[in-house]
DNA sequence: ATTATTAAGCGTATTTTTAACGTTAATAGG
DNA sequence: CCTATTAACGTTAAAAATACGCTTAATAAT
């Protein structure tokens, strides 16, 4: 067994869209404060993250915070920043007891974001008690997990502008108006849904599939998927200066 | 004196704009190896970085690395990504002998770069003989720094599409043709000089001064600033799904 | 069975932005 | 005074974004 670097940690923000709710959402754990003396349950949630081992990259060390967590491996995943404040372990008064204890290093930590699908996290079986909070309702959050969550957040609100990450938060076959909701989601605000549908479809690398989604909704809607493939080929950067 | 924390640093890729020659340029020092034993050259240049101290945050250590390279304080600095592989010091066999003297921890370096202009620093008295190389010219690197700074450069290639950063890379006072140049050197492009031109001037935060540039060229050009504010006030983001 | 409701989906006019390229203007140097 | 050179202005066509009217096919209510 390898041994932990005490002083880095990867935390993980781990974003799920609830298709049928419409809303985005990040996995959040209880937090408790742990001495050799005693073990106590925070009124507050954090983020989960853990130290890093000798022989590990930052992107495995991420990958085993979302696999010990939710079972799931090779999803989507970005590194986005560091956060190292002196003070960000020990912002609260209510730590002051522990903080000679647990905390008299300082600890900095490499922040990750996932992108996932509500469903395919078994939320019942779990030995973290975790849960999902809406983006726009997140309960207290224990240390600085609340700017972290945040950062997380503004970052992927300009990556889904650019790079068709969207996907990874919906299922393969999806319709057009399934991704409009996740661009609302993510981003707060209203499309026309008309423009957005025109826009979509005529992108080559989202293709119609012979098949209706039924039952949910009035009438029948058509099902696409997104061919990464054709993607990857057709998109050579362009530059286009937009200050 | 605050304790160093040993296994973190913080590594600076210093861009330099060079206004005559028109090119992107970055800051580097030649790398020496330190044992108690013996001090050597080795034959191969990297970013300056230093390792952080107990009591400061990652952008106070950025900052005390540009400061004691070039002595500028208060430029634009952008923090864009940690490197922690566990091999990035040790790649090179050359350093096998000293491994175990002064690697044997790993070390995660949080890497930021800088923007500024060649001519604001004094590169003549210069402890550490840096020295200014083209982005498109790099020389041998040490360590993973090649790849830290072409990341960089990914970065800022981003980053000055959609936010006013080039003027970090100029004068207070400058011609369009001038940004125009920043924008080719950067991105590695070719602009067509009048659709460019009208498109800056175009911006209310882009002001016409009473003032020509004259001696350098031709035809006298005309000088124009950039205003922050002006800038600040207009820009509430514009959602652009641009895929 | 008919009708109202609702989400899905098509179409069209207007404005804005991009892109391509022709032309004129002001200087330095011979 | 002529020429080379860089600055600067202008025109046009194509493409993209924006705004908004209208139809269609299902389900739910009467």
């Amino acid at each position: 067994m390898s041994k932990k670097i005490q002083n880095i940690s990867v935390d993980c923000v781990v974003f799920g869209y609830d298709i049928k709710l419409k809303t985005l959402n990040v996995l959040l754990i209880k937090r408790y404060l742990e001495s050799k003396k005693k073990k106590v349950l925070v009124d507050d949630n954090v983020l989960t993250g853990y130290h890093m081992y000798e022989d590990e990259t930052l992107d495995d060390t991420a990958s085993r915070v979302l696999k010990e967590l939710t079972g799931l491996t090779g999803q989507y995943k970005q590194q986005f920043k560091a956060f190292g404040n002196p003070d960000r372990l020990t912002g609260k008064k209510d730590m002051l007891w522990i903080k000679n204890e647990q905390f008299n290093q300082r600890t900095i930590t490499i922040a990750y974001y996932f992108l996932l699908k509500t469903d395919d996290v078994d939320i019942q079986n779990n030995q973290h008690q975790a849960k999902w909070y809406s983006v726009s309702q997140l309960p207290q959050l224990g240390f600085d997990h609340e700017q972290i969550i945040m950062e997380a957040l503004d970052d992927l609100k300009v990556k889904c502008l650019s790079e068709p990450i969207i996907f990874e938060l919906l299922p393969n076959k999806f319709t057009i108006n399934e991704v409009q909701d996740v661009y609302q989601s993510i981003l707060s605000i209203e499309l026309d849904n008309r423009n957005f549908r025109k826009k979509m479809i005529n992108k080559k690398y989202i293709i119609a599939l012979d098949e209706k989604k039924t039952g949910v909704s009035k009438k029948p809607s058509q099902l696409y998927m997104f061919s990464k493939d054709i993607y990857l080929k057709l998109h050579r950067k362009t530059y286009l200066i937009n200050l």
